[in-house]
DNA sequence: CTTTCTGCAAAGGCTTTGCAGTCCG
DNA sequence: CGGACTGCAAAGCCTTTGCAGAAAG
């Protein structure tokens, strides 16, 4: 997947925030925590639940976390504002948030791969819509759904059920 | 739910494009789907197969239609052009397309209710963003999410984990 | 008549949850 | 030590699918 915006300058890195996250919540922090974050932030790509599990020491193997672990860990990181998750094709994926500036996407049908892009305009015009109907905006999300360059030139055909 | 946009002049009604559609697949024009369009186009709502499913008639009824039946026709509806479907909140939510202006969505995430929107501006920020990454965009979707004005009036407070 | 459709029930994909043992603070 | 956490397996939620009988053209 592409990275293509530059990280924010933050004063903790994403470990010491989710520990300051934890003991504020008065929850632990467990190996199996300290684990997936270093897995998590060690790469800034978007990723589902499964992909990460795979990519994670399997059952009998050190570090071997279960799936239920992953999933409930994950939301932890969504609650605690290290990452943020949206829906794509019927799984939830997830991207770094944490130190990271808002933006959106393009997404590329064939590839399944996800660009990034921010725009000031956008933000503005959001604002604007929103006003205009009396909304107190939380949030917004922008999918813009084509074919990316590289997948352009090698032209093929096919196309299911676009879930735009 | 709330309509907002006017509707667009067609030269044929739901009903009769969807026979064309059939016809032209040389697929059959049965009574389930008969019924089905009629219920589905008699009011312009956002929903769900869920919602759909439980305003029809119940097993032993007349015009019962199964679930089955009801997702695989929902599916049609969006390959003939009638209906666009989105995910929203982990569900398939459907909505006129046939004679519908393309629009975008304001979400409360109080009462759960789609508000619709259109921005010409919004879809030429879309082609510019896409342009300047080589895309060839087949379509994008936009949720702002937040809190309606009547919802804003009532203050409460409660948030669960937002899947923007 | 032949092919598509339907209803039923079962299966699927992803995610959550109940529980008993384990570990953190 | 007590409460929070983990792994396991089972359950949940929404949607799809295999199959045999019904129906459209």
């Amino acid at each position: 997947m592409s990275t293509s915006l530059e990280p924010l300058r933050t004063s903790l890195s994403p470990q010491e925030r989710f520990q300051e996250y934890l003991h504020a919540k008065g929850l632990r922090q467990t190996e199996q925590r300290k684990f997936l974050i270093d897995e998590v932030f060690d790469q800034h790509e978007h990723f589902d639940a499964e992909e990460l599990i795979d990519r994670l020491p399997s059952r009998g193997q050190t570090n071997y976390v279960s799936s239920a672990t992953v999933y409930r860990t994950l939301r932890e990181f969504v609650d605690a504002g290290l990452l943020k998750s949206f829906q794509l094709e019927g799984r939830t994926v997830y991207e770094h948030d944490y130190g990271y500036p808002q933006h959106d996407h393009l997404y590329c049908t064939r590839c399944q791969e996800l660009f990034e892009f921010t725009s000031d305009e956008l933000l503005q015009l959001r604002d604007r819509m929103a006003a205009e109907q009396g909304f107190r905006v939380t949030g917004h999300r922008l999918i813009i759904h084509g074919v990316c360059r590289d997948c352009g030139k090698n032209r093929r055909k096919k196309r299911k059920q676009d879930l735009v």
